[in-house]
DNA sequence: TACAGTACTTTTTATAGCAAGGTACTAAAT
DNA sequence: ATTTAGTACCTTGCTATAAAAAGTACTGTA
């Protein structure tokens, strides 16, 4: 029973949502800032990840970024949003709802059933 | 602006989920029966998809099936789960349930962080 | 016997995240 | 002056998964 995969597999297809609603919620920022951030709401994801799915959000005019210098470190890349990045994202969060409501419809006990069941005949094999 | 692919990205973590959950519910069902299911909750899979997961959810042991004969056709395989499938479709819910507050989290503007850690000082030194 | 409908199967392809290793800049320690 | 630690960004190769598309097989009807 490895959960684990599965978790993962599940997590997946958020990562772009979720790291557009942090860009945005937070006007401007980093990285290592959007890291933490996933990180803290137990969305795990790494360097490797991130780093390539930012390029791709710009590169597609999602994302805009200027860097901006530190006074500990290397400089840093803040992002925000474009105004195509606000559409998107706006329809990322309808898309969101709408899965959250199709997962309840498979999910949930009561669920109106086609009364076309057929005579079960028992014939086992394997 | 393609939200179609993006759309896909989110469906595909879930759809083992939902697959075990509308044979949970439904006790045995067979492919078909899972496809209209899936439709009718505005989640698009086609065959190709489903039918390979099927059998990899069965050889992982989660599932078993046995086939039954059809008036109006070639015989079906119907689907159920077993004791190890109920475990772990416990298991995916709690994933599911947790993921579902994760974007929670990352999605609202007040990013509250849990209140397991109390003295909340905004200290984020860089 | 040919055809339509249903059900299950397989092969190939594209995509996305992850692991791991690499580059580069800053500041403090030696 | 050189090394070390810490931070930040980037790249390559691998793997898992869903989708597209074509294929097989069984049943009943014309």
């Amino acid at each position: 029973m490895n959960i684990e995969n599965t978790q993962a597999q599940m997590r997946k297809g958020i990562l772009e949502f979720c790291i557009l609603s942090i860009i945005g919620n937070d006007e401007e920022c980093y990285a290592s800032e959007i890291l933490d951030r996933m990180k803290r709401a137990k969305l795990i994801v790494v360097e490797g990840t991130l780093y390539p799915l930012l390029t791709r959000l710009k590169n597609d005019g999602y994302l805009s970024y200027q860097w901006i210098e530190s006074k500990s470190g290397p400089p840093r890349k803040y992002y925000k949003l474009t105004g195509l990045g606000e559409k998107f994202l706006e329809e990322l969060r309808k898309t969101w709802d709408e899965l959250v409501r199709a997962v309840d419809l498979t999910t949930l006990k009561i669920q109106s059933t086609p009364s076309s069941k057929t005579s079960q005949i028992e014939s086992n094999n394997e």
